[in-house]
DNA sequence: GTCTATATGCAGATAGAC
DNA sequence: GTCTATCTGCATATAGAC
């Protein structure tokens, strides 16, 4: 008897893991490529529950609410950002090599979550708080690179910080402007938008490399 | 008798009209300050109603619905911004001095609607269809512009685009990231990220025409 | 774990008094 | 024109069967 019931119990843990794993996964997914498009005030649960192919109570049993669906949604794709900046910062190479590195890495991160940058511009505005405190928890903090970064290029940090946000500025931009630029410029042709931007990558990093020379 | 009336009539409408443009004012300066902040999904009508001081029936009473109201609010918005970027760039001047007065007039526009350039790109996402038609009914088409400058600048098309992106990129991203790079690197002082960035508009325009010199 | 049915609350919109 | 009170619908969230 004692046995019996070990035994069926792990068996229902077993296969209970698996579904959950999967399920859970399905709607990390959906909430995410749901959020990042339109925003969590936008996004409807129904929404999500469809785009995961399961119901809307099955959101709440796994999430408790959509406020905290949101949040573990947004650290998963914000500790993905995360190491790439960082340690392209601290890698070893010359200050030249490394603004290429880090234009190039921060091009492809960027292009695989196009929505990324505008989800969160648009949040920092709806919600400033409870955003920071999401970013805090998820280990962001690239604040002490500016000081490192201007001894090692024998920058100031005024200088520093231009740069930076230059870069970022060149490389986020056009991705979160696309649907804008693709229809005032190209008549709502994206392919030619992109076919636009074809060694764009290139362009930026010379750009920024041409600017460390004004001062 | 009939003179008591239209007396009647004369004064009643007299008094309406100067409340109705009071009225009238001072909800679509609410709509577009909270609209502008946080978009349109996230504003709610009470809200506009408590900024103006009315009440929230009289919001429907003047603009009979949301989008009604967001769409009138919206149009204003463009319309302002739209002459301003036209005439520069057929203004008689060098390419130079052409490129230095964009950025000029480009920066003060934004400095002075510091939420539109978000909002513009939050409702681009939301819904593309009913932006694209306020625009064009706008009259806002700055299409036409890139070939001109193309040939007055002996530069190719392509050469032209990259500049003018470039140039909205590197004017634009700041304020609309100013929340997030005041939290990040400021640690949430406004006031010396906005230190950090005096003299930008030169630094700007500097970046813009060495970047001619690239190719 | 997953579903259907339902409760709860809120936001947009309307009715009607003044 | 402006208000209070109310309707309607939708979105989040819960209860409870399977």
């Amino acid at each position: 008897m004692f046995i019996c019931i070990v035994k069926f119990n792990q068996k229902v843990k077993l296969k209970s893991k698996m579904t959950e794993k999967q399920t859970e996964q399905k709607i990390l997914d959906a909430a995410r490529k749901l959020f990042t498009q339109k925003g969590m005030g936008a996004t409807r649960m129904q929404e999500i529950a469809d785009e995961a192919g399961i119901n809307k109570a099955l959101l709440h049993y796994y999430f408790r609410s959509k406020q905290k669906l949101f949040e573990q949604t947004f650290q998963t794709a914000f500790a993905e950002m995360r190491p790439r900046v960082q340690v392209l910062l601290t890698a070893n190479m010359s200050i030249e090599e490394r603004i290429g590195a880090f234009v190039d890495e921060y091009f492809q991160m960027i292009q695989k979550n196009r929505f990324l940058p505008l989800f969160i511009l648009q949040e920092v505005q709806r919600d400033p708080q409870n955003l920071f405190q999401l970013m805090t928890s998820a280990g962001f903090n690239p604040r002490q690179i500016m000081p490192v970064l201007a001894t090692q290029m024998q920058k100031t940090v005024e200088e520093v910080f231009d740069m930076i946000l230059n870069t970022i500025a060149l490389v986020v931009f056009p991705f979160i402007a696309q649907p804008l630029m693709t229809h005032v410029f190209f008549n709502g042709d994206q392919k030619s938008y992109e076919k636009m931007l074809e060694g764009r990558k290139e362009r930026v990093t010379q750009i920024i490399l041409m600017s460390l020379e004004i001062q």
